[in-house]
DNA sequence: TAAATTTGTAACCTGTAAGTTACATAAACC
DNA sequence: GGTTTATGTAACTTACAGGTTACAAATTTA
């Protein structure tokens, strides 16, 4: 698995590595904590947790022989970056709308 | 390829259908002339076309025997109630921060 | 120091996403 | 009606993501 193949967007296409980052909305969690919680095996979440760290989603922190994840921000601003251009596009696009409904119903010209 | 595997975070993880919405978002486009500025071939884009179109990300008009592309905005809420949700998360961290810094940094209770 | 715990990773298997080419179909145009 | 244009789709290939098992390494604990 060449971790380099990987970007944000593709990050988060995968249920389990949303799952992961939702867990650590509620809490920091040692790698074999977070793995007892899954279906798959722990060397597959462990690669998960690789791409996650990989792409900045998360960090790891080395506590004795555990090794703890935390999320980041980093991560999460391409995706929001690339919201905000469409959330922008929907708002203009209403707007428009808006004033093109305000247009035709605002009162006609009094003739003379 | 089966389209009932894909979900929004799928949808959008490829570049090339990200790319399709950019274009789409400065103007709605018939399949052939989104293909026609893409290095991948026709029938690959209308692959990815039908991805979008199934989640919701885009509808498709027919005109004549042309078929029109256009954006929509169910697709893109999936992603975006994910992110509001890690968004609350970072903010309550900053607030929870903030809270603390006040804390420590606010007067003491004076002696006596 | 030996045993238990936590993690990393190499080697392998399998399904499928994403691309291709070739052919089919339907509308528009002459 | 025959040709051109726009699109759909079937059949196939290839790369690789995501899973597994097995083993290694490092730290903690007894």
């Amino acid at each position: 698995m060449n971790i380099s193949n990987y970007d944000s967007f593709i990050a988060i296409a995968d249920p389990h590595r949303r799952q992961i980052l939702r867990m650590l909305s509620s809490k920091e969690q040692s790698i074999n904590t977070i793995a007892e919680n899954f279906d798959i095996s722990r060397p597959a979440v462990s690669k998960h947790i690789k791409v996650l760290e990989s792409t900045g989603f998360i960090t790891i922190e080395d506590r004795g022989r555990e090794r703890y994840c935390v999320l980041d921000q980093r991560g999460f601003t391409e995706i929001q970056e690339w919201m905000n251009y469409f959330e922008n596009y929907w708002l203009t696009k209403l707007k428009s709308l808006d004033a093109y409904l305000k247009k035709s119903n605002s009162p006609k010209k009094r003739k003379r």
